[in-house]
DNA sequence: ACCTCTTTTTGGTAATGCCAATTTCCATGT
DNA sequence: ACATGGAAATTGGCATTACCAAAAAGAGGT
Protein backbone atom coordinates (compact mmCIF):
# COMPACT_ATOMS: atom_id res chain seq x y z
CA UNK A 1 0.00 0.00 0.00
CA UNK A 2 2.73 2.81 -0.95
CA UNK A 3 0.83 5.67 -1.42
CA UNK A 4 -2.29 5.06 -0.12
CA UNK A 5 -3.10 8.41 -1.77
CA UNK A 6 -3.88 6.47 -5.15
CA UNK A 7 -6.56 4.28 -3.12
CA UNK A 8 -7.40 6.61 -0.09
CA UNK A 9 -10.36 8.51 -2.13
CA UNK A 10 -8.61 11.56 -3.37
CA UNK A 11 -8.46 13.44 -0.32
CA UNK A 12 -6.98 16.58 -1.45
CA UNK A 13 -6.08 18.86 1.98
CA UNK A 14 -5.07 18.97 5.28
CA UNK A 15 -5.46 15.30 6.17
CA UNK A 16 -4.33 15.95 9.64
CA UNK A 17 -7.22 18.56 10.29
CA UNK A 18 -9.68 15.81 9.81
CA UNK A 19 -7.42 13.59 12.33
CA UNK A 20 -7.46 16.34 14.72
CA UNK A 21 -11.41 17.32 14.67
CA UNK A 22 -11.86 13.26 15.19
CA UNK A 23 -9.74 13.65 17.98
CA UNK A 24 -11.00 16.88 19.34
CA UNK A 25 -14.23 14.80 18.90
CA UNK A 26 -13.51 11.74 21.21
CA UNK A 27 -12.06 14.67 23.55
CA UNK A 28 -15.53 16.11 23.56
CA UNK A 29 -17.25 12.77 24.23
CA UNK A 30 -15.36 12.32 27.38
CA UNK A 31 -13.40 9.03 25.71
CA UNK A 32 -10.34 10.37 27.01
CA UNK A 33 -10.66 12.18 30.42
CA UNK A 34 -7.67 14.92 31.65
CA UNK A 35 -4.54 13.36 32.13
CA UNK A 36 -5.51 10.23 30.23
CA UNK A 37 -2.75 9.44 27.51
CA UNK A 38 -3.78 8.82 23.98
CA UNK A 39 -2.77 6.00 21.79
CA UNK A 40 0.10 5.92 20.85
CA UNK A 41 1.13 7.45 17.25
CA UNK A 42 1.67 4.21 15.86
CA UNK A 43 -1.27 2.66 16.84
CA UNK A 44 -3.58 5.95 16.32
CA UNK A 45 -1.90 5.27 12.48
CA UNK A 46 -3.83 1.67 12.08
CA UNK A 47 -7.02 2.78 14.21
CA UNK A 48 -7.15 6.14 11.27
CA UNK A 49 -5.68 4.26 8.47
CA UNK A 50 -3.11 7.36 8.44
CA UNK A 51 0.34 7.88 8.42
CA UNK A 52 2.22 8.25 11.66
CA UNK A 53 3.72 11.71 10.32
CA UNK A 54 -0.08 12.52 9.92
CA UNK A 55 -0.55 11.38 13.04
CA UNK A 56 1.95 13.63 14.67
CA UNK A 57 0.86 16.46 12.59
CA UNK A 58 -2.79 16.34 14.41
CA UNK A 59 -1.23 15.80 17.73
CA UNK A 60 1.20 18.93 16.71
CA UNK A 61 -2.35 20.70 16.07
CA UNK A 62 -3.88 19.75 19.48
CA UNK A 63 -0.76 20.28 21.46
CA UNK A 64 -0.59 24.16 19.96
CA UNK A 65 -3.92 24.87 21.03
CA UNK A 66 -3.24 23.51 24.49
CA UNK A 67 -5.47 20.73 24.55
CA UNK A 68 -2.52 18.11 24.86
CA UNK A 69 0.93 17.54 26.18
CA UNK A 70 3.26 15.46 24.86
CA UNK A 71 6.05 13.98 26.79
CA UNK A 72 8.66 12.01 24.86
CA UNK A 73 8.88 8.57 25.33
CA UNK A 74 5.39 8.25 27.37
CA UNK A 75 2.74 9.83 25.32
CA UNK A 76 0.36 12.26 24.30
CA UNK A 77 -1.48 13.63 27.34
CA UNK A 78 -4.75 15.04 28.38
CA UNK A 79 -4.17 18.97 29.41
CA UNK A 80 -7.45 20.36 29.50
CA UNK A 81 -11.40 19.68 27.58
CA UNK A 82 -12.44 21.60 24.18
CA UNK A 83 -13.73 24.27 25.83
CA UNK A 84 -16.52 25.95 23.61
CA UNK A 85 -13.79 28.64 22.43
CA UNK A 86 -12.15 25.75 21.09
CA UNK A 87 -14.07 24.37 18.80
CA UNK A 88 -14.26 27.46 16.99
CA UNK A 89 -17.98 28.21 16.60
CA UNK A 90 -18.30 24.48 15.89
CA UNK A 91 -21.84 24.42 16.13
CA UNK A 92 -22.57 28.04 14.56
CA UNK A 93 -24.11 27.19 11.46
CA UNK A 94 -23.75 29.44 8.18
CA UNK A 95 -27.26 30.90 9.14
CA UNK A 96 -26.16 32.31 12.66
CA UNK A 97 -22.92 33.56 10.97
CA UNK A 98 -24.62 35.35 8.02
CA UNK A 99 -26.95 36.45 10.27
CA UNK A 100 -24.63 38.19 12.80
CA UNK A 101 -22.40 39.54 10.11
CA UNK A 102 -25.94 41.19 8.99
CA UNK A 103 -26.42 42.76 12.39
CA UNK A 104 -22.76 43.67 13.26
CA UNK A 105 -22.01 44.84 9.55
CA UNK A 106 -24.68 46.67 8.67
CA UNK A 107 -23.47 49.05 11.71
CA UNK A 108 -20.03 49.07 11.14
CA UNK A 109 -20.71 50.19 7.44
CA UNK A 110 -23.07 52.77 9.24
CA UNK A 111 -20.05 53.89 11.07
CA UNK A 112 -17.93 53.64 8.56
CA UNK A 113 -20.00 56.13 6.58
CA UNK A 114 -18.97 58.81 9.41
CA UNK A 115 -15.30 57.76 9.98
CA UNK A 116 -13.40 56.40 6.39
CA UNK A 117 -11.39 58.78 4.77
CA UNK A 118 -11.15 59.44 1.42
CA UNK A 119 -8.07 56.92 0.53
CA UNK A 120 -10.29 54.23 2.42
CA UNK A 121 -13.16 54.93 0.51
CA UNK A 122 -11.18 54.63 -2.84
CA UNK A 123 -9.46 51.21 -1.79
CA UNK A 124 -12.69 49.99 -0.85
CA UNK A 125 -14.21 51.03 -4.71
CA UNK A 126 -11.04 49.33 -5.65
CA UNK A 127 -12.31 45.80 -3.89
CA UNK A 128 -15.67 46.74 -5.53
CA UNK A 129 -13.72 46.41 -9.34
CA UNK A 130 -12.42 43.47 -8.17
CA UNK A 131 -14.84 41.86 -6.82
CA UNK A 132 -16.26 42.45 -10.76
CA UNK A 133 -13.51 40.72 -11.60
CA UNK A 134 -13.30 37.17 -9.20
CA UNK A 135 -17.03 36.91 -10.38
CA UNK A 136 -15.98 36.37 -14.21
CA UNK A 137 -14.07 33.62 -13.14
CA UNK A 138 -15.71 30.70 -12.52
CA UNK A 139 -13.33 29.90 -9.78
CA UNK A 140 -13.24 32.74 -7.73
CA UNK A 141 -12.63 32.40 -4.09
CA UNK A 142 -14.52 35.33 -2.63
CA UNK A 143 -11.20 36.88 -2.13
CA UNK A 144 -11.75 40.26 -2.34
CA UNK A 145 -15.21 40.12 -1.28
CA UNK A 146 -14.02 39.43 1.73
CA UNK A 147 -11.21 42.39 1.56
CA UNK A 148 -14.44 44.30 0.65
CA UNK A 149 -16.22 43.42 3.56
CA UNK A 150 -12.87 43.72 5.85
CA UNK A 151 -11.76 47.23 4.48
CA UNK A 152 -15.18 48.50 6.00
CA UNK A 153 -15.00 46.83 8.92
CA UNK A 154 -11.11 49.00 9.30
CA UNK A 155 -12.41 52.25 7.83
CA UNK A 156 -14.90 52.30 11.09
CA UNK A 157 -11.66 53.06 12.95
CA UNK A 158 -12.95 50.86 15.50
CA UNK A 159 -10.50 48.21 16.30
CA UNK A 160 -12.86 46.12 18.62
CA UNK A 161 -15.66 46.24 15.38
CA UNK A 162 -13.10 45.29 13.51
CA UNK A 163 -11.79 42.21 15.15
CA UNK A 164 -15.45 41.11 16.13
CA UNK A 165 -16.34 41.36 12.10
CA UNK A 166 -12.69 39.47 10.93
CA UNK A 167 -13.31 36.69 13.62
CA UNK A 168 -16.89 36.23 12.26
CA UNK A 169 -14.83 35.71 8.52
CA UNK A 170 -12.72 33.58 9.67
CA UNK A 171 -15.44 31.24 11.78
CA UNK A 172 -16.89 30.95 8.23
CA UNK A 173 -14.14 29.59 6.40
CA UNK A 174 -13.17 27.32 9.66
CA UNK A 175 -16.70 25.81 10.16
CA UNK A 176 -16.52 22.70 7.98
CA UNK A 177 -20.42 22.84 7.52
CA UNK A 178 -20.57 26.34 6.95
CA UNK A 179 -18.02 25.32 4.21
CA UNK A 180 -19.82 22.99 2.07
CA UNK A 181 -23.09 25.01 2.56
CA UNK A 182 -21.45 28.47 1.25
CA UNK A 183 -19.71 26.41 -1.30
CA UNK A 184 -23.36 24.83 -2.88
CA UNK A 185 -24.57 28.53 -2.43
CA UNK A 186 -21.98 29.73 -4.59
CA UNK A 187 -22.79 26.83 -6.88
CA UNK A 188 -26.38 27.47 -7.29
CA UNK A 189 -26.43 31.28 -7.24
CA UNK A 190 -22.86 32.17 -7.94
CA UNK A 191 -21.81 35.63 -8.26
CA UNK A 192 -22.20 37.68 -4.89
CA UNK A 193 -23.62 40.81 -6.81
CA UNK A 194 -22.11 43.47 -7.59
CA UNK A 195 -24.31 45.55 -7.35
CA UNK A 196 -25.25 45.25 -4.12
CA UNK A 197 -21.56 46.29 -2.95
CA UNK A 198 -22.16 49.59 -5.33
CA UNK A 199 -24.58 50.34 -3.30
CA UNK A 200 -23.04 50.28 0.20
CA UNK A 201 -19.96 51.92 -1.75
CA UNK A 202 -22.28 55.05 -3.13
CA UNK A 203 -23.48 55.55 0.51
CA UNK A 204 -19.88 55.43 1.74
CA UNK A 205 -19.28 58.04 -0.78
CA UNK A 206 -21.90 59.86 0.34
CA UNK A 207 -21.49 59.62 3.74
CA UNK A 208 -25.15 58.34 4.70
CA UNK A 209 -24.68 56.45 7.61
CA UNK A 210 -28.11 55.03 7.65
CA UNK A 211 -27.87 54.42 3.54
CA UNK A 212 -24.76 52.55 4.07
CA UNK A 213 -26.80 50.41 7.14
CA UNK A 214 -29.71 49.66 4.75
CA UNK A 215 -27.56 48.87 2.05
CA UNK A 216 -25.44 46.10 3.79
CA UNK A 217 -28.27 44.35 5.32
CA UNK A 218 -29.74 44.06 2.08
CA UNK A 219 -26.87 42.71 0.99
CA UNK A 220 -26.44 40.33 3.57
CA UNK A 221 -29.92 39.20 3.56
CA UNK A 222 -29.74 38.41 0.06
CA UNK A 223 -26.68 35.99 1.20
CA UNK A 224 -29.03 34.65 3.93
CA UNK A 225 -31.47 34.13 0.72
CA UNK A 226 -28.65 32.14 -0.96
CA UNK A 227 -27.93 29.79 1.92
CA UNK A 228 -31.86 29.19 2.63
CA UNK A 229 -32.11 28.75 -1.05
CA UNK A 230 -28.86 25.54 -1.02
CA UNK A 231 -30.43 24.18 1.56
CA UNK A 232 -33.32 21.36 1.32
CA UNK A 233 -33.02 19.37 4.04
CA UNK A 234 -36.17 19.20 6.20
CA UNK A 235 -34.50 19.85 9.68
CA UNK A 236 -32.96 22.69 8.69
CA UNK A 237 -36.66 23.87 7.26
CA UNK A 238 -38.02 25.02 10.19
CA UNK A 239 -34.72 27.17 10.93
CA UNK A 240 -36.20 28.84 7.35
CA UNK A 241 -39.20 29.66 8.57
CA UNK A 242 -37.60 31.33 11.62
CA UNK A 243 -35.21 33.04 9.73
CA UNK A 244 -38.38 34.07 7.36
CA UNK A 245 -39.24 35.83 10.03
CA UNK A 246 -36.11 37.94 10.99
CA UNK A 247 -35.65 38.64 7.38
CA UNK A 248 -38.98 40.43 7.66
CA UNK A 249 -37.63 42.69 10.17
CA UNK A 250 -34.56 43.66 7.98
CA UNK A 251 -36.16 44.57 5.49
CA UNK A 252 -39.00 46.70 7.21
CA UNK A 253 -35.74 48.64 8.93
CA UNK A 254 -33.65 50.41 6.57
CA UNK B 1 24.12 14.15 7.05
CA UNK B 2 21.27 11.94 8.06
CA UNK B 3 20.50 11.77 11.51
CA UNK B 4 21.52 15.07 12.67
CA UNK B 5 19.63 13.51 15.83
CA UNK B 6 22.76 11.43 16.74
CA UNK B 7 25.16 14.46 16.49
CA UNK B 8 22.88 16.74 16.93
CA UNK B 9 24.17 17.63 20.53
CA UNK B 10 21.11 15.80 22.46
CA UNK B 11 18.08 17.78 21.57
CA UNK B 12 15.11 16.24 23.19
CA UNK B 13 11.92 17.91 22.49
CA UNK B 14 10.12 19.46 19.69
CA UNK B 15 12.52 20.70 17.18
CA UNK B 16 9.27 21.95 15.16
CA UNK B 17 8.63 24.12 18.53
CA UNK B 18 12.42 25.95 17.33
CA UNK B 19 11.70 26.38 13.87
CA UNK B 20 8.39 28.04 14.71
CA UNK B 21 9.69 30.35 17.04
CA UNK B 22 12.45 31.53 14.53
CA UNK B 23 9.55 31.78 11.95
CA UNK B 24 7.65 33.60 14.38
CA UNK B 25 10.82 36.45 14.50
CA UNK B 26 10.91 36.28 11.13
CA UNK B 27 7.49 37.55 10.84
CA UNK B 28 7.80 39.82 13.91
CA UNK B 29 11.32 41.32 12.24
CA UNK B 30 9.11 42.12 8.96
CA UNK B 31 10.69 39.63 6.77
CA UNK B 32 7.32 38.38 5.58
CA UNK B 33 4.60 40.89 5.41
CA UNK B 34 0.82 40.23 5.62
CA UNK B 35 0.30 38.45 2.01
CA UNK B 36 3.78 37.31 1.59
CA UNK B 37 4.75 33.76 0.40
CA UNK B 38 6.88 31.97 2.87
CA UNK B 39 10.13 29.77 1.42
CA UNK B 40 9.34 26.90 -0.45
CA UNK B 41 9.19 23.38 2.87
CA UNK B 42 12.15 22.02 0.49
CA UNK B 43 13.72 25.03 0.89
CA UNK B 44 13.25 25.97 4.72
CA UNK B 45 14.55 22.44 5.43
CA UNK B 46 17.77 23.00 3.70
CA UNK B 47 17.72 26.69 5.25
CA UNK B 48 17.15 25.07 8.80
CA UNK B 49 19.23 22.15 8.10
CA UNK B 50 16.03 20.40 9.62
CA UNK B 51 13.66 17.34 7.45
CA UNK B 52 10.44 18.60 5.43
CA UNK B 53 8.17 16.71 7.79
CA UNK B 54 9.66 18.89 10.37
CA UNK B 55 9.10 21.96 8.29
CA UNK B 56 5.36 20.97 7.74
CA UNK B 57 4.78 20.68 11.66
CA UNK B 58 6.58 23.89 12.32
CA UNK B 59 3.81 25.63 9.63
CA UNK B 60 1.17 23.58 10.89
CA UNK B 61 2.18 25.03 14.38
CA UNK B 62 1.66 28.43 12.50
CA UNK B 63 -1.15 27.68 10.96
CA UNK B 64 -3.43 26.47 13.74
CA UNK B 65 -2.53 29.90 15.21
CA UNK B 66 -4.34 31.62 12.33
CA UNK B 67 -0.33 33.02 11.83
CA UNK B 68 -0.29 31.66 7.69
CA UNK B 69 -2.68 29.88 5.55
CA UNK B 70 -1.58 27.25 3.54
CA UNK B 71 -2.40 26.86 0.04
CA UNK B 72 -2.06 23.42 -2.36
CA UNK B 73 0.75 23.76 -4.80
CA UNK B 74 1.38 26.94 -4.07
CA UNK B 75 2.87 27.76 -0.57
CA UNK B 76 2.24 29.28 2.75
CA UNK B 77 0.99 32.55 3.21
CA UNK B 78 1.21 35.36 5.97
CA UNK B 79 -2.66 35.87 7.22
CA UNK B 80 -1.60 38.45 10.00
CA UNK B 81 1.69 39.22 11.83
CA UNK B 82 2.39 38.27 15.75
CA UNK B 83 1.14 40.42 18.48
CA UNK B 84 -1.46 42.10 17.32
CA UNK B 85 -4.27 39.38 17.98
CA UNK B 86 -2.52 36.86 19.85
CA UNK B 87 -2.66 38.98 22.96
CA UNK B 88 -6.28 40.00 22.81
CA UNK B 89 -7.36 43.15 22.09
CA UNK B 90 -4.16 44.77 22.96
CA UNK B 91 -4.65 47.86 21.32
CA UNK B 92 -8.27 48.20 22.00
CA UNK B 93 -9.67 50.83 24.21
CA UNK B 94 -12.24 50.95 26.62
CA UNK B 95 -13.52 53.90 24.06
CA UNK B 96 -13.37 51.51 21.09
CA UNK B 97 -14.96 48.23 23.33
CA UNK B 98 -17.91 50.12 24.55
CA UNK B 99 -18.50 51.66 20.65
CA UNK B 100 -18.63 48.60 19.25
CA UNK B 101 -21.26 47.08 22.46
CA UNK B 102 -23.16 50.24 21.55
CA UNK B 103 -23.48 49.10 17.93
CA UNK B 104 -23.57 45.43 18.34
CA UNK B 105 -25.52 44.85 21.45
CA UNK B 106 -28.06 47.45 20.33
CA UNK B 107 -28.69 45.29 17.63
CA UNK B 108 -28.62 41.99 19.73
CA UNK B 109 -31.33 43.32 22.02
CA UNK B 110 -33.29 44.10 18.87
CA UNK B 111 -32.73 40.66 17.88
CA UNK B 112 -33.62 39.19 21.14
CA UNK B 113 -36.94 41.29 21.17
CA UNK B 114 -38.29 38.86 18.48
CA UNK B 115 -36.94 35.71 20.06
CA UNK B 116 -36.46 35.67 23.22
CA UNK B 117 -38.46 32.90 25.33
CA UNK B 118 -40.80 34.15 28.14
CA UNK B 119 -38.46 32.14 30.24
CA UNK B 120 -35.43 33.88 28.93
CA UNK B 121 -37.02 37.32 29.49
CA UNK B 122 -38.50 36.45 32.71
CA UNK B 123 -34.55 35.69 33.80
CA UNK B 124 -33.41 38.79 33.02
CA UNK B 125 -35.92 40.58 34.50
CA UNK B 126 -34.48 38.62 37.56
CA UNK B 127 -30.89 40.00 36.68
CA UNK B 128 -32.27 43.55 36.82
CA UNK B 129 -33.04 42.88 40.10
CA UNK B 130 -30.03 41.61 40.83
CA UNK B 131 -28.19 44.89 39.64
CA UNK B 132 -30.06 47.28 41.76
CA UNK B 133 -28.91 44.85 45.04
CA UNK B 134 -25.73 44.86 43.33
CA UNK B 135 -25.49 48.90 42.96
CA UNK B 136 -26.56 48.96 47.10
CA UNK B 137 -23.70 47.57 47.61
CA UNK B 138 -20.50 49.42 47.10
CA UNK B 139 -18.37 47.02 46.69
CA UNK B 140 -20.55 45.56 43.71
CA UNK B 141 -18.12 44.02 40.90
CA UNK B 142 -20.83 44.82 38.04
CA UNK B 143 -21.37 40.71 37.96
CA UNK B 144 -24.93 41.06 37.37
CA UNK B 145 -24.41 43.69 34.58
CA UNK B 146 -22.45 41.00 32.78
CA UNK B 147 -24.82 38.23 33.14
CA UNK B 148 -27.51 40.90 32.41
CA UNK B 149 -25.82 41.69 29.05
CA UNK B 150 -24.66 38.52 28.04
CA UNK B 151 -28.43 37.01 28.95
CA UNK B 152 -29.64 39.31 26.11
CA UNK B 153 -27.35 38.08 23.67
CA UNK B 154 -28.00 34.34 24.60
CA UNK B 155 -31.52 35.15 24.20
CA UNK B 156 -30.90 36.07 20.25
CA UNK B 157 -30.69 31.84 20.16
CA UNK B 158 -27.79 33.25 17.95
CA UNK B 159 -24.75 31.40 19.27
CA UNK B 160 -22.35 33.74 16.48
CA UNK B 161 -23.81 36.93 18.27
CA UNK B 162 -23.52 35.71 21.44
CA UNK B 163 -19.83 34.57 21.21
CA UNK B 164 -19.03 37.83 19.64
CA UNK B 165 -20.31 39.57 22.46
CA UNK B 166 -18.60 37.62 24.97
CA UNK B 167 -15.65 38.05 23.82
CA UNK B 168 -15.93 41.72 23.46
CA UNK B 169 -16.89 41.54 27.37
CA UNK B 170 -13.91 39.28 27.63
CA UNK B 171 -11.78 41.80 26.38
CA UNK B 172 -12.98 44.82 28.14
CA UNK B 173 -12.23 42.35 31.20
CA UNK B 174 -9.10 41.65 30.49
CA UNK B 175 -7.42 44.62 28.69
CA UNK B 176 -5.83 46.49 31.36
CA UNK B 177 -6.44 50.51 30.63
CA UNK B 178 -9.72 49.45 30.08
CA UNK B 179 -10.95 47.69 33.87
CA UNK B 180 -9.04 50.80 35.13
CA UNK B 181 -10.90 53.06 33.47
CA UNK B 182 -14.33 51.56 33.42
CA UNK B 183 -13.18 51.51 37.87
CA UNK B 184 -12.77 55.46 37.53
CA UNK B 185 -15.94 55.82 35.88
CA UNK B 186 -17.70 53.26 38.14
CA UNK B 187 -16.32 55.61 41.34
CA UNK B 188 -17.86 58.80 39.43
CA UNK B 189 -20.97 57.95 38.48
CA UNK B 190 -21.87 55.78 40.77
CA UNK B 191 -24.67 53.49 39.35
CA UNK B 192 -25.09 51.22 36.75
CA UNK B 193 -28.76 53.01 36.26
CA UNK B 194 -31.12 50.79 37.04
CA UNK B 195 -33.44 52.70 34.80
CA UNK B 196 -31.97 52.23 31.83
CA UNK B 197 -31.94 48.44 32.65
CA UNK B 198 -35.59 48.21 33.15
CA UNK B 199 -36.26 50.12 30.37
CA UNK B 200 -34.79 47.33 28.00
CA UNK B 201 -36.32 44.67 30.14
CA UNK B 202 -39.84 46.80 29.41
CA UNK B 203 -39.30 46.91 25.31
CA UNK B 204 -38.28 43.04 25.44
CA UNK B 205 -41.49 42.09 27.61
CA UNK B 206 -43.37 44.18 24.46
CA UNK B 207 -41.84 42.12 22.02
CA UNK B 208 -40.91 45.49 20.32
CA UNK B 209 -37.41 45.13 18.58
CA UNK B 210 -37.03 49.34 17.60
CA UNK B 211 -37.65 49.97 21.36
CA UNK B 212 -34.65 47.60 22.79
CA UNK B 213 -32.57 48.57 20.20
CA UNK B 214 -32.89 51.81 21.10
CA UNK B 215 -32.74 51.59 24.90
CA UNK B 216 -29.72 49.38 24.91
CA UNK B 217 -27.84 52.30 23.00
CA UNK B 218 -28.96 54.78 25.40
CA UNK B 219 -27.92 52.54 27.96
CA UNK B 220 -24.36 51.98 26.62
CA UNK B 221 -23.96 56.08 25.15
CA UNK B 222 -23.99 56.56 28.51
CA UNK B 223 -21.63 54.12 29.64
CA UNK B 224 -19.57 55.75 26.80
CA UNK B 225 -20.39 59.61 28.43
CA UNK B 226 -19.19 58.07 32.20
CA UNK B 227 -16.04 56.40 30.40
CA UNK B 228 -15.52 60.84 28.73
CA UNK B 229 -16.15 62.17 32.02
CA UNK B 230 -13.66 59.76 33.45
CA UNK B 231 -10.76 60.56 31.62
CA UNK B 232 -8.84 63.74 31.89
CA UNK B 233 -5.43 63.04 30.05
CA UNK B 234 -5.33 65.51 26.90
CA UNK B 235 -4.38 62.79 24.60
CA UNK B 236 -7.68 61.36 25.19
CA UNK B 237 -9.41 64.80 24.57
CA UNK B 238 -8.97 64.87 20.96
CA UNK B 239 -10.85 60.52 20.86
CA UNK B 240 -13.18 62.67 23.36
CA UNK B 241 -14.35 65.44 20.43
CA UNK B 242 -14.23 62.30 17.95
CA UNK B 243 -16.69 60.23 19.84
CA UNK B 244 -18.74 63.10 20.59
CA UNK B 245 -19.58 63.19 17.23
CA UNK B 246 -20.19 59.88 17.09
CA UNK B 247 -22.60 60.11 20.09
CA UNK B 248 -24.62 62.71 17.99
CA UNK B 249 -25.37 60.20 15.48
CA UNK B 250 -26.09 57.16 18.06
CA UNK B 251 -29.19 59.23 20.16
CA UNK B 252 -30.11 60.90 16.35
CA UNK B 253 -30.49 56.92 15.37
CA UNK B 254 -32.96 55.40 17.89
C1' DA C 1 -1.26 39.55 -27.91
C1' DC C 2 -3.97 35.55 -26.41
C1' DC C 3 -5.16 31.08 -25.41
C1' DT C 4 -3.60 26.19 -24.65
C1' DC C 5 -0.80 22.57 -23.42
C1' DT C 6 3.37 20.93 -21.15
C1' DT C 7 6.76 21.32 -17.56
C1' DT C 8 8.15 22.68 -13.14
C1' DT C 9 7.29 23.90 -8.55
C1' DT C 10 5.02 23.16 -4.29
C1' DG C 11 2.30 21.09 -0.78
C1' DG C 12 0.06 16.28 0.84
C1' DT C 13 0.92 11.66 2.58
C1' DA C 14 2.86 7.26 2.86
C1' DA C 15 6.39 4.20 4.34
C1' DT C 16 10.62 3.01 6.54
C1' DG C 17 14.47 3.35 9.58
C1' DC C 18 16.89 4.54 13.53
C1' DC C 19 17.79 7.30 17.78
C1' DA C 20 16.62 8.71 22.49
C1' DA C 21 13.67 9.12 26.43
C1' DT C 22 10.53 6.35 29.35
C1' DT C 23 8.45 2.78 31.05
C1' DT C 24 7.97 -2.12 32.11
C1' DC C 25 9.43 -6.01 33.95
C1' DC C 26 12.40 -9.48 35.33
C1' DA C 27 16.60 -11.01 37.49
C1' DT C 28 19.49 -10.35 41.13
C1' DG C 29 21.16 -9.22 45.64
C1' DT C 30 20.04 -8.05 50.28
C1' DA D 1 9.70 -10.56 50.74
C1' DC D 2 11.60 -6.35 49.20
C1' DA D 3 14.41 -3.32 46.90
C1' DT D 4 17.41 -2.49 43.20
C1' DG D 5 19.61 -2.60 38.89
C1' DG D 6 19.52 -3.23 34.17
C1' DA D 7 17.85 -5.30 29.86
C1' DA D 8 13.81 -5.22 26.81
C1' DA D 9 9.79 -3.20 25.09
C1' DT D 10 7.26 0.98 24.25
C1' DT D 11 6.87 5.51 22.61
C1' DG D 12 7.95 9.88 20.69
C1' DG D 13 11.54 12.60 17.59
C1' DC D 14 13.41 13.25 13.00
C1' DA D 15 15.50 12.02 8.74
C1' DT D 16 14.80 10.01 4.07
C1' DT D 17 12.80 8.63 0.10
C1' DA D 18 9.08 8.32 -3.02
C1' DC D 19 4.98 9.61 -5.47
C1' DC D 20 0.63 12.03 -6.11
C1' DA D 21 -2.12 16.18 -7.04
C1' DA D 22 -2.84 21.03 -7.26
C1' DA D 23 -1.03 25.26 -8.82
C1' DA D 24 2.10 28.20 -11.14
C1' DA D 25 5.30 29.01 -14.70
C1' DG D 26 6.78 28.49 -19.20
C1' DA D 27 6.59 26.98 -24.07
C1' DG D 28 4.11 26.69 -28.05
C1' DG D 29 0.63 27.47 -31.37
C1' DT D 30 -3.11 30.49 -33.05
Amino acid sequence: MSGDSSGGAGRQDRLYQDLARSLLHELAAGKYLVGDRLPAERELALQFNVSRPTVREAIIALEVQGLVEVRVGSGAYVRRHPGKDDLPGFNLSAFELTEARLLFEGEAAALAATQASDEEIEEIAGLVQAIAAENRDPKGKEQADRAFHLAIARATRNGAVYEAIERLWALRETSPESALLHEKARLANIKPVVDEHTAVLAALRARDAAAARSAMRTHLAAVLDSLLFATEERAIAEARAAAQQKRSRYSAES
